[in-house]
DNA sequence: GCCGTTTTCGGCCCGACTGTTTTCAGTCG
């Protein structure tokens, strides 16, 4: 619910960008409209706070024509050009922009001729020939046309990036295995550790390109082949999602992997950089001239611009670029500094993992702690402990602390916070435990801000679990005030967590940021009910590097004793 | 529509591929 203003705004200007790409408008005036939609998304601060200043001008991006559009909004809950844009194109025709092979010409042709309006009427003038007949259409054009309907009519969801990276792993050891392979790198996206990815894009340098996309294609967990070259395969696997890979020469691979990892935005002002000082970037190197200048590793494009290489998790455009001149890049967070997941569950709740399985997996993970968090008694659907049950987890523990060497279990619990804002535990058992981390698991619309309060005034609460209660694939979250709850966990020195789950991933980017800022710390838990979802914790650092924290930001990091005297 | 140590007007990020063309438009990443 935070920043609701800038989120609608952000979408009607989106929606303006869509509309005049259909009508064949000033491309440039699209792009305009398309960035600030994408600033105003992107800001931490609430449009009306800026908008009250009188500041709306001196965002980047925004203008005289848009702020006053802005400002029409905000005073009447009305835009004109919005309200104008909507009019003249029907509801849903502007969805069929998403079909591979169709563009706005493309379509305002067939809307405009043949009064396509829906999918249907556009998949039945491309299969009776009308289509075709067209002027600048054809048999072949139309022939991909049908091919994107069909993909289009499957599945036009993200991935998510707990589905998406076991998936690359495994084409890069395989692509690592072919002789004739130098280097492989996942690109896109998924290098960004964006919460979900569109395709997946893996860069490779050899000789023989032709072999190794040959190989490529001919994976087994391929689906169909969408294209397939001497540089570049692409295509569909059998579970949907689309993976291209592009070989390369080694001179020009740090060019390409800039190129592929983006962001679109971040490419964009570097090559705004590169003009003024007479460069020019592509995927192929920096030239001057026709003299190539940089591209067999990253940082020398960044270093033809005077910048330090940027963490491919920074690269959003949200303001990384000038930190990066200013010489105040952040020494974000590595995985290996990360000593242990604080948030997981065992067989006594609705884990599927022993305690012993848990500490030993821990272990191997090269962690020197992990706390085990169940869940608390009223959260029954979960086989919640009663405190009991808490008092023999609690024992068993000690013995096996006792017996293995090298990895401290510590003694949590994920406690409820009820509906009237109490926690489902006595403090005298509180007192009992290394770490208590509260969360929120019924009524997501009853006084959600006052709960989570009333629970970081609990000395023994040190983390407030997933803050805003999201499931990226299913639900919206909590109805809460998130800057509120960051503002009041600096007030009472309670840490946040980032919830590495991979359809959670909460606290996102964005807020952890806004945390950190405001000297919030945060804990990354994986929250895994099985011992084969503890890597997650790759996601969770994923996110806090994305939200600029470094090693301090972090409770993981902290040794078991300063854990424990928190 | 935005923006300015070359500009308040005239630019605006770059290249490949494909299919339709006979020199280029549209789409994509």
């Amino acid at each position: 619910m935070d920043n609701m203003r800038n989120k609608e705004l952000a979408d009607m200007f989106n929606a303006i960008g869509d509309a005049l790409e259909f009508k064949g408008e000033n491309p440039f005036k699209i792009i305009a409209y398309r960035k600030a939609a994408r600033v105003l998304s992107d800001m931490t601060e609430d449009i009306e706070s800026i908008h009250q200043r009188g500041k709306l001008r001196e965002i980047p991006g925004i203008g005289e024509g848009i702020a006053k559009k802005i400002d029409e909004y905000l005073r009447t809950g009305k835009m004109k050009k919005y309200e104008e844009a909507k009019r003249d194109i029907p509801e849903g025709l502007l969805e069929l922009l998403s079909i591979q092979s169709v563009g706005p010409k493309t379509l305002a042709l067939a809307h405009k001729n043949l009064g396509v309006k829906s999918l249907s009427d556009f998949k039945k003038v491309a299969s009776d020939g009308s289509l075709a007949k067209l002027p600048g259409m054809g048999n072949k054009k139309v022939e991909n046309i049908l091919k994107g309907m069909e993909r289009f009519e499957v599945s036009k969801e993200r991935i998510s990036l707990g589905d998406a990276i076991p998936l690359v792993q495994s084409i890069v050891e395989k692509l690592n295995r072919l002789k004739g392979v130098k280097d492989v790198s996942p690109a896109g996206s998924l290098r960004r550790f964006k919460e979900t990815v569109g395709d997946i894009d893996i860069l490779v340098t050899g000789t023989e390109g032709s072999k190794i996309i040959d190989y490529f294609t001919k994976l087994p967990e391929v689906g169909q082949i969408l294209a397939k070259g001497e540089t570049k395969g692409s295509v569909v696997m059998r579970t949907g999602q689309q993976v291209d890979v592009r070989v390369l020469s080694e001179d020009s691979y740090g060019a390409a992997l800039q190129y592929f990892t983006g962001s679109k935005a971040h490419n964009i002002k570097l090559r705004h950089m590169a003009r003024e000082r007479g460069l020019k970037i592509s995927e192929y190197g920096v030239f001057k001239g026709s003299k190539k200048i940089a591209g067999r590793i990253e940082e020398e494009v960044y270093r033809t611009l005077n910048l330090p290489w940027i963490p491919a998790e920074l690269r959003e455009d949200r303001g990384e670029i000038e930190t990066a001149i200013d010489g105040k890049l952040p020494q974000l967070v590595k995985y290996e500094e990360i000593k242990g997941d604080l948030h997981v569950h065992s067989k006594y709740s609705d884990g599927s993992a022993t305690v012993e399985e848990l500490a030993i997996e821990a272990k191997r993970l090269g962690y020197e702690y992990i706390a085990i968090c169940d869940h608390s008694k009223s959260v029954k659907y979960a086989g919640g402990l009663s405190e009991d049950r808490l008092l023999e987890e609690i024992e068993e523990i000690d013995r096996i602390n006792a017996k293995l060497k090298g990895i401290t279990v510590l003694k949590g619990t994920e406690v409820d916070i009820l509906q009237n804002g109490k926690l489902d535990y006595p403090n005298s058992l509180l007192s009992k435990l290394d770490i208590v981390v509260a969360a929120i698991h019924t009524s997501f619309k009853k006084d959600c801000n006052k709960r989570m309060m009333s629970a970081m005034e609990n000395p023994y609460v040190k983390v407030i679990a997933h803050p805003t209660g999201r499931l990226i694939s299913s639900r919206e979250g909590y109805v809460i005030d998130i800057n509120e709850v960051i503002g009041y966990a600096a007030k009472t020195n309670t840490a946040l967590e980032i919830n590495a789950y991979y359809d959670r991933l909460d606290l996102n980017d964005v807020n952890s940021r806004k945390a950190k800022d405001l000297g919030v710390k945060l804990s990354i838990g994986t929250d895994a009910h099985h011992k084969h979802q503890l890597w997650m914790m790759k996601l969770g650092v994923g996110v806090a590097r994305r939200g600029w924290l470094e090693k301090k930001d972090l409770l993981n990091t902290l040794s078991v004793t300063k854990l424990r005297n928190l």
